[in-house]
DNA sequence: GGCTTATTTTCGTTCGCTAAACAAATATTT
DNA sequence: AAATATTTGTTTAGCGAACGAAAATAAGCC
């Protein structure tokens, strides 16, 4: 008989699982009195007042004067004072730039960095992973609440990237060094399980949720029951090397007709560039995409799926093709009620979700 | 920004926490100590004592006597009462045979009741399931825990079955009627998840688990990070429309090709029967089963997959076609990993998989 | 027969939440 | 203008639960 291993309670449980949800609370919807938080909460008014005085003391929340005047004693608002912590995020995902920003508690971009970046590999590029953290840090006005950095690859929960071949990773504990380095909270992430965060975070309205990024390869995050899913050996979600053609192209994997041998954005922009019609293209790429998704959505049942990526063409069109093909493939209802779409959160998606997920390691927030 | 609703924690809730806690323990290993669940717990001797107290009253552990002389004060041994409680339950997902249960705490099955069944549906075979549960209910010797009920379809967690095609059942709210009628708690279960809690209680070591069930269609059920999973629309798991043939027969849900119009238990018997090589009929429906589970092991990263069903013909060979077929068609690290094997609890895996169920609603554990 | 060691219970303390009473501030009614 | 009602937020007292320390218990060890 196999159990999970779950932690003791104690007081200071309670306490700090009643203050998450006093910070969640506000974090939703600024603006809101004690008596507020104390209904929407369930707890009792003095509770509340005392969970709130210790947000005030940490400036993670502040007074934002008189509310609205009906019958009664006025109240007096209270609001997240985002701009009382900063997150370091950066972003190794984008081949060509490396994207770094300074992000508020709202998720506001302060202060962005970009470099131009490509084919370091190695030392060196956890070297200038660090310089950029750096120059994020001298720049960031407030204190830091942590750090998160984003990456291709098989990334562990605890930090330690166990394999991202772009950069010739293998088993190294990035965490570690960071946090040894700088001395703060460092989340590492598999970029699309961040930009699955973002999304989950900013645009999903469904608790079950999965986000294609294609770059240089396919891959994908996933947010099953409002929590990110990792896997076995948290290699959830690599949908690149799902066989979509029986005696395909052989892949560097050593198996044939993978679906990043079809699609990836430099294949895709390399086709149009060599005078092939767009639109074929990414039709054609839509309908593998469509093939290679059918099993996971009958699967998981998810409803809401996103496709994102840099430098990607005709987003719309390989929406509409991937699922048109998943369509064909999976129960009728099922098909019917998925939704599949480019997601409309731009570049930043992956920094985003980098933010939300010191956030919500850090405050139990978003 | 999106959140999941969270309740708020008090003192009552730390107080079921550790207890759970300590009954977990208990579960796990007859025969401890109160010194002993202390260390496993984390909680103050003096808190176990306590919660001990509790758990003998309600006569869920019992003393077992002293354990084995060292220095020192000798210990009392605590142990699961496994006898104290019964659970009722009831399997509904073998289309000649239903079979029912008076199962106790430590899963042993105490009273079994088999009847013909077969071509019934609607209200008459609510009403026999009724029956069959009042039955079961009159020879259980101890007090009941629950009752718990596996049917094929779509249920969601509440019991309400949303759709379940053989009995004609749709958005039939069973658990609320059952529990109207014989005022216990009562738990509903897609048949294939509660046999994937089966094999993840008393089967799988790992916490991501998926087994698929082969009945007269092709269902699975997943257990993530040691939680069922559901899908946004309750019908996770369901994999028996997943295309697998271009071009292949028309299936009565619309499309074509579904993996159900080739692998179903009916359907290999009685090719069989027809004087086919039961090996090469055995080995074309693993190939089938393969390629639709690449897709949904690549986004998963399953390293468990177990098969079960009523009279399938050649378990092992299956399981070893259909792997053959999954590894050729993911990556190749992924595929050497994944373990897919026929399932070794027998007819009793629904049975068993409902009284774990019912175990964890009610007390926890399991 | 002391001495040591481990288990279990007992006791007092602390922590955190809650309900209830209360104080404060405003709108509405008379 | 005064009285009343209403809402907010704080204070106080009490209670449930866990914890640490110490005592009681029951061995084995020398």
């Amino acid at each position: 008989m196999l159990l999970r291993v779950e932690a003791k309670a104690g007081h200071q449980d309670t306490r700090s699982t009643n203050r998450r949800l006093v910070l969640q609370a506000l974090f939703r919807s600024n603006g809101r009195s004690r008596a507020d938080l104390a209904r929407m909460t369930g707890l009792a008014p003095a509770t509340v007042s005392a969970l709130v005085a210790d947000l005030l003391d940490e400036s993670l929340a502040e007074e934002l004067g008189r509310g609205p005047a009906k019958v009664g004693k006025p109240s007096q608002l209270l609001g997240l004072n985002a701009r009382s912590r900063n997150i370091i995020c950066v972003d190794l995902s984008d081949s060509s730039v490396l994207r770094a920003a300074v992000i508020d508690l709202a998720g506001e971009i302060i202060h962005r960095i970009e470099h131009p970046f490509g084919g370091i590999t190695g030392e060196k590029a956890l070297a200038m992973t660090e310089e950029v953290i750096a120059e994020a840090i001298a720049a960031a006005p407030a204190r830091l609440l942590g750090i998160g950095v984003g990456t291709p690859g098989v990334v562990t929960p605890d930090g330690t990237v166990v394999e991202a071949s772009n950069f010739r990773w293998l088993g190294l504990d990035v965490a570690t060094r960071l946090n040894d380095q700088f001395g703060h909270e460092v989340r590492i992430s598999n970029d699309a399980n961040a930009a699955a965060l973002a999304e989950y975070s900013y645009g999903s309205i469904s608790h079950n949720l999965m986000v294609i990024k294609i770059g240089s390869g396919v891959g994908s995050g996933i947010v099953l029951n409002g929590q990110q899913y990792h896997g076995e050996s948290f290699a959830a979600g690599e949908i690149g090397h799902i066989a979509v053609e029986d005696d395909g192209p052989r892949c560097p994997c050593g198996n044939r007709g993978c679906l990043e041998t079809f699609v990836s954005a430099p294949r895709l922009n390399a086709a149009i560039a060599a005078g092939e019609d767009p639109h074929e293209v990414v039709a054609a790429a839509g309908r593998r995409l469509g093939l290679a998704l059918a099993g996971a959505v009958s699967v998981l049942d998810v409803h809401d799926i996103v496709v994102s990526g840099y430098e990607l063409p005709l987003p719309d069109e390989l929406c509409n093709a991937a699922l048109a093909s998943l369509r064909a493939r999976t129960l009728p209802g099922l098909g019917r009620s998925v939704n599949l779409r480019p997601s409309n959160l731009g570049a930043d998606l992956v920094l985003l979700g980098l933010s939300v997920l010191v956030l919500s390691h850090e405050l139990g927030v978003a």
